[in-house]
RNA sequence: GGGCCUAUAGCUCAGCUGGUUCAGAGCAUCUGCCUUACAAGCAGAGGGUCAUAGGUUCGAAUCCUAUUGGGCCCACCA
């Protein structure tokens, strides 16, 4: 090792190397054995997804609590994959075939899925590779696609088991239409836009089957945004508390134009506050008249067509589009007297992302899953912290959104995903569900007592499945639980330990995992969720792709190395908090990098030679030795409470501040002298601890730092093993009477040197120590070295000119030569009475009052008692030093 | 509109069941240093009425209530 090393830490080269090193040893490849599982599977990315902050933040956490694990003993085992993402993908692939001037709607569904899978392969896992960049050590001999076979076929099986146990049914829904696009869109797809429209006043006259008996009102006035609707309705709805639509309780109205005549009904969804207070009920165009007139048992009728025009039911008005009718209806009920006033007004309208065009709320056909007996054990397992969350404030959410859950639409009008495994029968026979078709072919004979059917006349229901259908089965179908569910993975490393992701998919992910897992495990499918926060940029916004405020994270490793972006983003990302990020983060990563690698040179640079062990470093090797041990075990509790930005710092103070400022600072050897090779010994196996303490957050420079430390060598071919391998420091027996002996050293040693600039007394000129009252002169010799002492003394009287300092009550005294500013002096002295006197008094306050002494608990009490005597000593001190000070201020003066 | 969370140094956060780890850490700032590992560094220093107003208590950053500001989730008003 005699080749110069740089005083800056590169990590380009290093990290590439032992990366493909891990790799080729296999020690990500995990197999059940007899050891403790740990598992952990990863919330999969899109697959056509590219690496954003949030990703690294993620992956970053779970590679840290992975590497933890494994240094901890236990057989670690971190799966790798990626999720379809049907509407993303489908939405890609869409926009790149019209790229090309090719219309989705031209294609056939397996023309399309060849497109689709084209696109897949060409940048799928692209992703995974980015991981790569970023230490991962997932067992990538174990990466899935929630689309691969095993997938594919455990949630048809899910699919056909569901169904048969009757958990999944058809039913109507309202969806967003899109009328251009003639496609559903996921709520996710709608944008929402501030529109600048009209509000309709709408005469509807009453009936002349329930005329008011003494003249009443001639009509009710309806106010709506909505006109052109007017077919589809089917009620009128009042608030039965609304005393000025009382009147009308039980009467019935006439519709404009469609002259259909619609009871008036009631509930308290109207707002009585809203327009007239009468409010029209179209259930097949609004979500709310929907809902309404399900509750009521209301007909529902359809007026539009898939493209936005007007059916049959639109009567005159069949075959035009929606906005146009808008326009005309207006003015035909303007013309018909009907239509009272129009106001301007503003609301929310939703627009298709894709298409721009208005969504129209549409009833269809979907699948739907039954979830309030599923959720149940899942409701619980959270509630009793069979599966606890980190931070439990989440808690209270999933509960309220679990106790309220609504039945979940599986359905999606999509072509890219898992097809709903459901079979038509001809002419309205009905349907089966079956895994395969040759199965369905069966049921459907079975069902129709029709044995010539054939699979030709079967025709498979057009949908796929919600994304999350696929993914809820993701801890168990990585292991292939739902095929084989008795296979030696699934019973080894289910269920599996941690479950890393975001808050907002707890409800689309995390519960309706719990569920699948109680469902077909009957256990937890995991034990622990850590919820990160949103990566946000500087000014406190979400980062996004299209507000293009987002890094691309392997800019940043290139900069910074994964190392130091590792450290970055821990920094400061509580569990459940959102990350502010800023590169400087990164910067005080990338420093923190070189500080160790510092370390590293000086430990390197030392020669070794027959020489005695000085009594400072011996007092250093056992100092250390007792801290280092301490923070093992806080670094435990910490990693135990998943507080792991407070790990992370607290190992970051203890190789900076302890390692480097303090105990490096001691032991190491004059210029050009030998170090001894007892010394030598416990600092390497020192760094070594270090090193492993900050593996799982810094991979990279510590196997590198790890491997020229244990085994000098340079290339990864050379090596015995790596730091992967090795066990996490214990704890054992702490010296803590030492680490608090030795604080007060640090306590003295700090006084000394801001005395000296201060002063002005350079750092290599020897000062001497005068002590006044008690001092344990145990680690002198570390006061020595760290104060540049030369001389300790225990004095009656300390020298005139001195600058002196207390350390808790010993007054510390350093002659210096020249003057000093004796009325600086008293100022200072004064100041620090002051303190001490305002500070007795508050004490001496606290036990004089005789409800404090009879209520508090007697160790506070004595505590107290403690302060008194203690702050009484200090201000004797200080008072003796003023009188000192004061006579010889009157010395200078004459 | 319903529910949940939150407010502590310039920034990001600790501060556990009220009382010596009660006002703390890192970064940033300021001062002095190119000291033979590291200027991506060393040594030192300053900085907060713990959002506001009440209350409980011998004692409140900590518990309660209200107000204000911030955030999140759900439902979204014809």
């Amino acid at each position: 090792m005699s080749k110069e090393i740089s005083t800056k830490y590169d990590p380009s080269e290093i990290e590439g190397k032992w990366y493909e090193y891990w790799m080729k040893q296999g020690l990500f490849h995990s197999e059940p054995d007899e050891r403790e599982p740990y598992t952990v599977v990863i919330p999969p990315p899109n697959v056509t997804g590219v690496l954003h902050m949030g990703h690294m933040l993620n992956n970053t956490i779970q590679d840290i609590l992975v590497r933890r694990a494994r240094m901890m003993g236990k057989n670690a085992c971190w799966v790798p994959g990626t999720d379809h993402a049907s509407i993303a993908t489908e939405a890609k692939v869409v926009a790149k075939l019209a790229s090309e001037g090719i219309d989705k709607n031209s294609l056939t569904r397996e023309q399309f899925l060849e497109h689709a899978w084209e696109w897949t392969h060409k940048h799928g896992g692209i992703i995974l590779e980015q991981l790569k960049k970023l230490g991962a050590s997932c067992d990538w001999e174990r990466t899935c696609f929630t689309m691969d076979e095993k997938r594919s076929e455990s949630v048809i099986k899910v699919f056909v088991d569901l169904y048969d146990k009757k958990l999944i049914y058809r039913g109507i829904r309202m969806v967003n239409w899109d009328p251009k696009a003639k496609t559903a869109l996921s709520d996710e797809e709608v944008v929402h836009k501030e529109e600048h429209g009209k509000l309709y006043y709408i005469r509807y006259k009453l009936s002349p089957a329930t005329p008011f008996e003494d003249g009443g009102p001639e009509w009710a006035v309806i106010a709506t945004t909505r006109p052109e609707t007017i077919f589809g309705d089917i009620a009128v709805c009042i608030n039965p508390e609304n005393p000025k639509t009382a009147a009308f309780k039980g009467k019935k109205l006439i519709v404009p134009i469609v002259n259909r005549e619609v009871p008036v009904i009631e509930d308290e969804y109207v707002d009585m506050e809203f327009g007239t207070g009468f409010l029209k009920v179209t259930p097949a165009h609004d979500i709310n008249d929907y809902v309404l007139g399900e509750k009521h048992n209301l007909e529902v009728i359809d007026i539009f067509n898939d493209d936005g025009t007007l059916n049959a039911n639109g009567l005159q008005y069949e075959g035009m589009d929606r906005f146009d009718v808008k326009e005309k209806i207006e003015s035909d009920l303007d013309k018909l007297g009907l239509l009272e006033k129009v106001e301007n007004y503003t609301n929310k309208v939703g627009y298709s992302e894709r298409t721009n065009v208005a969504v129209e709320p549409k009833l269809s056909m979907q699948w739907f899953l039954k979830m309030d007996e599923l959720a149940k054990p899942a409701i619980e397992a959270v509630a009793d912290d069979t599966i606890k969350f980190y931070p439990p404030k989440f808690k209270n959410m999933y509960r309220h959104w679990m106790e309220n859950i609504k039945d979940w639409c599986i359905s999606r009008q999509l072509w890219w995903g898992h097809r709903i495994p459901a079979y038509y029968l001809p002419a309205g026979g009905g349907y089966v569900v079956a895994e395969i078709v040759e199965k369905a072919l069966v049921k459907a004979r079975e069902l129709s007592g029709n044995n010539d059917l054939q699979i030709a006349d079967l025709r498979q229901d057009e949908d796929c499945l919600d994304t999350w259908f696929s993914s809820w089965l993701w801890p168990i179908s990585v292991f292939d639980g739902i095929n084989n569910p008795d296979n030696d993975d699934i019973n080894y490393y289910y269920p599996t330990n941690d479950l890393v992701t975001a808050p907002e998919i707890i409800f689309f992910w995390v519960a309706r995992m719990i569920i699948a897992g109680y469902e077909y495990r009957r256990t937890p499918c995991f034990h622990n969720v850590y919820f990160t926060g949103i990566v946000r940029d500087k000014i406190g916004r979400k980062m996004s792709k299209s507000l293009g405020n987002s890094p691309d994270p392997l800019n940043l490793i290139a900069k910074y190395g994964a190392d130091g972006v590792r450290m970055g983003m821990l920094l400061t990302s509580p569990a459940g908090n959102d990350l502010p990020f800023d590169e400087a983060l990164c910067e005080q990563g990338r420093n923190f990098n070189n500080k160790i690698w510092n370390a590293f040179r000086l430990i390197n640079s030392w020669k070794t030679g027959d020489v005695p062990q000085p009594e400072s470093s011996t007092i250093a090797v056992k100092w250390f030795d007792a801290v280092l041990r301490k923070t093992v075990v806080e670094v435990g509790d910490l990693f135990d409470k998943y507080r792991l930005s407070e790990t992370l710092m607290l190992i970051y103070k203890l190789f900076w501040d302890e390692f480097s400022s303090w105990y490096l600072e001691i032991i190491k050897p004059a210029y050009q002298q030998d170090i001894d090779s007892l010394t030598i010994a416990k600092t390497k196996e020192f760094f070594g601890s270090l090193l492993k303490l900050l593996h799982p957050f810094m991979p990279f420079i510590t196997e590198e730092i790890w491997q020229r430390l244990e085994y000098n060598v340079e290339k990864p071919e050379d090596v015995t093993e790596s730091i992967m391998l090795a066990k996490m420091p214990e704890s054992g027996n702490i010296d803590e009477s030492l680490i608090v002996s030795f604080n007060t050293v640090k306590e003295i040693v700090s006084n000394v040197r801001t005395v000296r600039l201060q002063k002005n007394i350079p750092n290599r000129e020897n000062i001497v120590l005068e002590i006044i009252g008690k001092h344990d002169n145990e680690l002198d010799s570390v006061i020595r070295k760290m104060g540049n002492v030369s001389e300790i003394r225990t004095v009656n009287e300390k020298s005139a000119v001195s600058v002196s300092f207390l350390v808790n009550t010993t007054e510390y005294s350093i002659p210096v030569e020249g003057n000093i500013d004796v009325e600086a002096e008293l100022a200072k002295l004064n100041d620090e009475l002051n303190y001490l006197e305002g500070f007795l008094a508050s004490v001496n306050k606290k036990l004089s009052n005789e409800k404090f002494v009879a209520n508090a608990k007697p160790e506070i009490v004595e505590n107290e008692r403690k302060k008194l005597s203690d702050t009484e000593s200090k201000i004797n001190t200080v008072k003796e030093k003023l009188k000192k000070a004061t006579l010889l201020e009157l010395k200078t003066k004459n």
